[in-house]
DNA sequence: CTCAGAAATGTTATAAGGTAACATCGTGCG
DNA sequence: CGCACGATGTTACCTTATAACATTTCTGAG
């Protein structure tokens, strides 16, 4: 029996996908290799350029949260890991917090899961489309947005140090796929 | 003991709160109990209108989100109620479930709690300021916030049900009391 | 070099939030 | 009546996250 009971469910893969109509639609339509490179390079920059420092068991956790465009949870991560090492859940929710202070993930409070930020070097308030089918997220760019709530909340002077905004809904695909019910 | 483990640090008040300058203010500036009696009636008279069902323990749970201004946790709502009855997790959640539908509370994603809505009657999209010091809350209007949104989306093909729209940070008291440390 | 302090990681245990599944109750209606 | 349906009760369990303390690794000052 493995540790933290990792259930059989989760065991064995990476994601679990509830949409009867998910086709890995973005993962086909791209090479994703690509994208994790990018990733994984791109945050090395970053991290050097700061100081930071991107631990090996950072960059692997870096790392599985890219391998998929739909959001991660900690503990599908966890069971990744456990394939490699002993680990338990402070190891990757230490490896996650730094990843989102360095801006490298993002996490999704709507569906306590973890997505890859393509952008880690803009210190954008991002917002994403989530859809609730098939999981997958696009990121908003919320400029105009963010002035909006930032004027609102100047107004009461209130000071602003992060910000959520997550549309939920269904994505073209699923729309098409004759998904219904709310 | 109890069951389900209503921690100590739970039991026996309502509400906990981090912040050491927080002195229940919006509370002290304001007859709550008004707050609470206009929120009821207020649901009662929209859940008559649209034939649904505030059953007392519905009724219950919805005066004990309005104890305060500030969230409430699920189980913190569920150690009061052990106070009266026999409650397990479930009755809470079904209850929180049919509030939420109705309108009449909101579940603010980054805390897990729950806060009263004062305009159930408006299907807005509401978005909440959070102080994370003393986690009061303040809804914001989202109009022009929400057409932003439904343009990006619209472009993109996505169709919305649901939005979250969460901004942390620090509201004028705290910010008085000289709170900083992100 | 070396050693002290800081940063990172390991380890154990437990808190906190939420749901599945099935039993029971109550009530209104054909 | 009796059954269908919504609401509630009950048990058990799952998922997500953190506290607390031990150990290791890194880094820079002397």
């Amino acid at each position: 029996m493995l540790p933290y009971n990792i259930s059989e469910s989760t065991k064995g893969r990476m994601k679990t996908t509830s949409c009867p109509h998910k086709k890995n639609s973005h993962t086909s339509q791209h090479d994703h290799n690509i994208c994790i490179e990018k990733a994984l390079s791109k945050a090395e920059a970053v991290c050097r350029q700061r100081g930071a420092r991107l631990t090996p068991q950072r960059r692997r956790v870096l790392e599985l949260v890219w391998q998929t465009h739909e959001p991660v949870g900690a503990y599908d991560i966890l069971a990744e890991l456990q394939k490699e090492m002993r680990a338990a859940p402070p190891t990757v929710y230490r490896a996650l917090d730094f990843l989102q202070q360095q801006g490298l993930i993002h996490r999704l409070a709507s569906l306590n899961a973890y997505v890859g930020c393509a952008t880690p070097d803009r210190a954008d308030k991002v917002a994403y489309l989530i859809c609730r089918c098939c999981k997958e997220t696009s990121p908003l760019a919320p400029q105009n947005l963010s002035s909006e709530i930032a004027a609102q909340a100047e107004r009461k002077g209130f000071q602003i140090e992060n910000q959520i905004v997550e549309v939920l809904g269904l994505c073209p695909t699923c729309q098409q796929e004759g998904v219904v019910d709310e």
